[in-house]
RNA sequence: GGGGAGAUACCGAAGCGGUCAAACGGAACAGACUGUAAAUCUGUCGGCUCAUGCCUUCGGAGGUUCGAAUCCUCCUCUCCCCA
């Protein structure tokens, strides 16, 4: 029995930044293999960006890795949280949601998830069920059990304060609302990115404090996003979804740096630490073609939310669009009658707006004098040029903007 | 409660009566080079059929002026110091 302990405590352990503690989760995998219940993995979610990205799956793929050993996974929609508006981060407050926003959201949330989780082993809990019954005078119970100077440890806390950025009140309580998540489910262990660390341990605080035995605090990486810099995020549109076109992102993981992507082979797939230590050598040593393994990495990723056709067919894709400058096979089409001002000729730049394949004429005259713009593969040079539109003509704006004209 | 500083384009940040559609940096977009790499270099980066022109923009609402991002009044928000 301790061989099993130590194997799934060696696999668990793997790529996680924070591991609070040790010894205590050696102690719960002992206990759980004895008393053959399974531990309770706690993982909370803002249903306010229902789509997934690559970023998420990093911990969802840990969560899954202890589903594997048998261990069940407490999935927290922060739905209470999502309602005020959570303001962590950022220094101007997002706005509420609504309840059905909210409910909408934590559906598509949960169709996602599961892409990644097994749905068997997984508990699904709203925090609104103890949240909407509190009154004030719990909150004021709870706050008692944090000082504004252990607040202020945090990381994201003390670096706004010192450069006299703003912080509400009301982020004070998150982590307080969070670690009572924790408290209402008796969690033994809570995942997070590395940035939840502060808000994971004012879980073991509270815990303590409400006389429960301290979860274990597991951190992952965050995931850096496209720009290979800054964390993966919607908001900053770096981000690969996991719900986005095969081809879209088989794409953008062909955009990604090679340093990155060796650090998404870590991250994002099966292999142990020393197989992506071999690979980062082969590379080195010019074994292995660095477009080659992005490939590979691309259709295993793809093969993971879809299957390994579809994977194979974005790879073709790819290779047929931007390997042999072919056109791709889903041009956004617009019917001749539909093009503003449309007689005989129209204005190339006018057509290029009327198409969305820019914002507006004066973008659309930038980039033909940029030589950006193509009609049926001759580069348009001339910024007043008259188009005679005829059916089937392309149009093709940098790289990837396409516009075809039908009947 | 008292005193002070500030709000500028996607972000950061200059500008403090006309030469401001607003310096500079980053992001983004396009071009060159490539492996749709990265790095680098070049260009663009409010809108208008591009025009020594017009329109909208410098927290909001008014005002002074031939003329305001720049001055005045009020309002909203933020930060700092004192209590």
């Amino acid at each position: 029995m301790k061989r099993v302990v130590e194997e799934q405590y060696e696999r668990l352990k793997e790529n996680t930044v924070n591991f609070i503690s040790d010894v205590e989760f050696k102690a719960k995998l002992e206990t759980s293999l004895k008393t053959n219940k399974p531990l309770r993995i706690k993982f909370g979610a803002d249903p306010t960006a229902p789509d997934i990205h690559l970023g998420h799956t990093v911990i969802l793929n840990k969560l899954r890795q202890f589903q594997e050993f048998g261990h069940i996974v407490d999935f927290i929609i922060g739905d209470f949280t999502a309602m005020i508006g959570d303001p962590s981060g950022k220094s101007e407050t997002r706005k509420p949601l609504s309840r059905e926003t909210v409910i909408h959201n934590a559906k598509t949330y949960q169709d996602q998830i599961f892409k990644v989780l097994d749905r068997e082993k997984t508990i699904i809990t709203f925090n609104s069920k103890w949240f909407d019954t509190m009154n004030f005078r719990d909150v004021i119970q709870l706050s008692s059990h944090y000082s504004v100077a252990r607040m202020l440890e945090r990381d994201d806390f003390s670096k706004r304060y010192t450069n006299g950025l703003p912080i509400s009140i009301v982020e004070f309580l998150y982590p307080l609302i969070q670690g009572y998540d924790s408290v209402m489910l008796n969690a033994d262990v809570e995942m997070g990115g590395t940035d939840q660390t502060f808000n994971l341990l004012v879980g073991r605080d509270l815990q303590k404090a409400y006389g429960q035995q301290e979860q274990i605090v597991l951190t992952m990486p965050i995931l850096e996003g496209t720009d290979g810099i800054q964390k993966m995020s919607k908001s900053l549109g770096n981000y690969i979804g996991i719900n986005e076109a095969p081809k879209e992102i088989f794409g953008k993981i062909m955009s990604i740096s090679d340093t990155l992507m060796v650090r998404y082979y870590r991250l994002l797939t099966e292999r142990t630490a020393q197989q992506v230590d071999m690979m980062e050598s082969d590379i080195a040593a010019g074994k292995q073609h660095p477009m080659d393994l992005k490939k590979q990495l691309a259709r295993e990723i793809i093969t993971r939310f879809y299957d390994s056709s579809q994977a194979e067919e974005a790879h073709e894709e790819f290779t047929r669009v931007f390997s042999h400058g072919n056109l791709p096979d889903d041009i956004p089409q617009f019917p001749l009658s539909a093009i503003s001002g449309s007689g005989q000729s129209v204005w190339i730049c006018s057509l290029l707006k009327s198409t969305h394949l820019t914002a507006s004429t004066s973008e659309a005259r930038r980039m033909v004098q940029q030589g950006a713009v193509y009609c049926n593969n001759e580069k348009i040079t001339d910024p007043d040029a008259q188009i005679s539109l005829t059916e089937g003509m392309i149009f093709k704006v940098g790289k990837r903007r396409y516009a075809k004209i039908t009947s």
